[in-house]
RNA sequence: CGCGGGGUGGAGCAGCUCGGUAGCUCGUCGGGCUCAUAACCCGAAGGUCGUAAGUUCAAAUCUUGCCCCCGCAA
């Protein structure tokens, strides 16, 4: 049976889900934050998941602060459906579904909580994650867990390509939870909040390499901050960003930041605090990313040189 | 009018402040060396210096408009 939902949802991590919703049930409407200056010139961009409402003819509602208003009061929704809307919704709304508000969130809960559980996962180094669809309550993705569904995460995963992934499934899954719900078999898991851990929103600060960490985890941090705000070191004094870095054995000692060794059309390797790092990928200050070997021809790094 | 950086042979860069022969690393092509090589040696081709106009005896370089790209900030 179709259900009316109204959907919550911001980034371009929500647009699978958005359309599967429309493709199986019926949405009365979507919110989703306000458009955001952005960009050079300020120009004011709409979110992702308000292009793929207005393409599908679907009510867009954008409320500065949601809680205080009082739109939803009267909707006829059987169900809120959440995906990375980037507000908390007030008990009072999470009240006014008659089958509540569910949530996608993109990790195996209660594991990364919170609003960067992607990026995370992958610095951290996990070797899985996931998505989880769950109830919401008052906490932050502390509800009651409906369904899971499992990915690996592979050497080289970023977390765009990650959230890419999870989204899809994600709006799998959803279907599914909804049609467990409409004939009841949906489960309701209680989570273990001795088991759960946050996720803490990505800043710049922690994009700068350090590179006397072990090379295991530079790699990692390259990973998870890709496309955003993209990890960087400094190159003759001007911020240096990593596209791509992968972790290489078998080289001596060195200074952390060192670069031991230039591999034909590959890259260069630096010296990390344990093992080395690969840099493949590279972006310099007002160019656009490259790869590493061609910022050599015009930047000279050489064996020895220190970032 | 948010701030700033950039567009130079196929790639990545220098040259611009103080106008006057187009430079570097790599790639490509030809030849050589080598058991061999993405190595090395010799040689060659390839550029309307983003675009339009202005200043000038002379503009990659100075001035202005336009196009495109990138970072910051959000």
């Amino acid at each position: 049976m179709i259900m009316k939902v109204i959907f919550m949802g911001t980034p371009e991590f929500s647009v699978p889900i958005l359309k599967s919703l429309i493709s199986a049930h019926e949405v009365l409407g979507v919110v989703t934050q306000p458009d955001k200056q952005q960009g050079r010139g300020k120009k004011f961009v709409p979110p992702p998941v308000k292009v793929a409402a207005i393409e599908n003819n679907i009510p867009v509602f954008q409320p500065e602060k949601i809680r205080n208003t009082d739109f939803l009061d009267d909707v006829e929704a059987d169900v809120f459906v959440v995906a990375a809307y980037g507000q908390i919704l007030s008990e009072k709304i999470l009240n006014i579904p008659k089958l509540g508000c569910i949530n996608v969130h993109a990790s195996i809960l209660p594991k990364y909580r919170g609003a960067a559980p992607i990026q995370w996962a992958i610095i951290n180094g996990e070797k899985q994650t996931g998505v989880t669809i769950m109830h919401m309550d008052k906490g932050v993705d502390t509800g009651d867990m409906i369904l899971k569904k499992y990915t690996g995460i592979a050497p080289g995963e970023t977390a765009g390509s990650l959230s890419t992934k999870l989204s899809l499934m994600g709006a799998q899954a959803i279907i599914e939870a909804l049609g467990q719900i409409e004939n009841g078999a949906a489960a309701r898991e209680k989570q273990d909040g001795n088991l759960s851990s946050y996720a803490k929103i990505i800043t710049k600060e922690m994009a700068l390499i350090d590179f006397k960490k072990p090379g295991k985890e530079v790699v990692n941090l390259v990973n998870g901050l890709i496309p955003w705000p993209v990890a960087y070191t400094f190159h003759n004094g001007a911020v240096l960003k990593i596209w791509g870095a992968e972790l290489i054995e078998g080289y001596g000692d060195g200074v952390p930041g060192e670069v031991l060794d230039i591999v034909k059309n590959k890259g260069f390797v630096v010296k990390a605090g344990v093992a080395a790092v690969l840099i493949t990928e590279v972006q310099a200050l007002s160019s656009k990313r490259m790869g590493a070997p061609d910022y050599l021809r015009g930047h000279m790094i050489g064996v020895g040189t220190v970032l």
